[in-house]
DNA sequence: CCTACCGATCGGTAGG
DNA sequence: CCTACCGATCGGTAGG
């Protein structure tokens, strides 16, 4: 019988174990040593498969960043449909990326800090537009009556709130699945708005 | 004309200047040397005020739970409120609480996972039960019909992390005050549930 | 509060 | 992938 488990590349276990420290310790509070302890291999090792600790941190804030926007552009694809349903949508795929990637959501959502320039001003303008992409959602969805709720702005923030504060509360098999958070978000945070 | 500004003790200094570090590029990617460097001192000369790194984490995040707990405590002090009034209270105190010691509050939300044990269990005890209050007046609040939200847990979940989430869009001077941001986060968290 | 320093640990590299 | 190591920096201390 053979393995069904896939293999991953060195890189990509590095990349795994990285994510896992990272979360759970905080990017500057791990040491490449422990990394190394992790992987069952010595620190100078790492280096043949990396080039340094930040690119560990690029790479999975930058790919997480291509996850989420993946999922926003899929789901404003129709432009037939609604915005209460492009933006119910947006959100069921958001929390989706959440829970099936959470811990590099978590490292993306609080580790991005540790950038350094130029990555830190691009990975803050990607960031900035998939907002941005969000209110215009909710405006639209206002402006056509099918939205309604008495401060658009405010209703974003507390939108992103409860989508950053996800994985500080989501256990995988809670009563609550992907598509019930997305729900209760939609309906409860914008103000039970599905008209 | 006598200064007004209260002069701060050297270790009020040290503690108000950490804070500020602490919050900006996280406590472990704070450097003692860079903090010496703000007060325009030498490394060592910390030593005869603080005993480590640490302890000034530690006094910045109890220092802020009892904040919070004491604001707690005085916003469900008076009995004969609802516990719609008590809750409504209760966010009032806690947005004043961020609002007026912002960095300190975001090293408290942050930072306290680099807390070492016991303090760490101590810390993460009082949240509990700070929360756990929450979730108490939020169930008084439906039992005694002054509220209502499809499900009380979530609302308390959402509740805590627009909290959470707030420090990152405040600016002093916006649009709205402390009184206001507490009434919306009240009413439309809550499902515009104050009947 | 400074000077001078401690041992430990950091990210990272050379050479095999 | 390991051994052996680099210079830099870390939190913290002794002595004045």
């Amino acid at each position: 019988m053979e393995t069904t488990a896939p293999t991953l590349s060195r890189k990509a276990q590095i990349d795994q174990t990285a994510t896992a420290l990272f979360r759970r310790r905080g990017y500057a509070a791990t040491s490449m040593r422990e990394l190394a302890a992790a992987l069952g291999i010595e620190a100078g090792s790492i280096y043949s498969h990396i080039r340094s600790k930040e690119e560990i941190l690029h790479r999975i804030c930058f790919r997480l960043a291509d996850e989420f926007m993946a999922g926003l552009r899929h789901a404003t694809a129709d432009a037939s449909a609604s915005a209460a349903t492009q933006l119910r949508r947006a959100i069921e795929s958001h929390v989706r990326v959440l829970i099936h990637d959470a811990d590099a959501s978590v490292v993306f959502l609080h580790e991005w800090r540790h950038l350094s320039e130029p990555a830190l001003s691009e990975f803050l303008k990607l960031r900035h537009d998939y907002e941005a992409a969000y209110r215009e959602l909710i405006a639209r969805g206002v402006e056509a009556d099918e939205l309604q709720t008495p401060d658009p702005a405010f209703a974003a923030l507390t939108l992103f709130a409860s989508l950053t504060w996800l994985p500080n509360w989501y256990r995988p098999g809670g009563k609550l699945g992907p598509d019930q958070i997305a729900e209760r978000l939609t309906d409860q945070l914008l103000g039970g708005l599905a008209k």
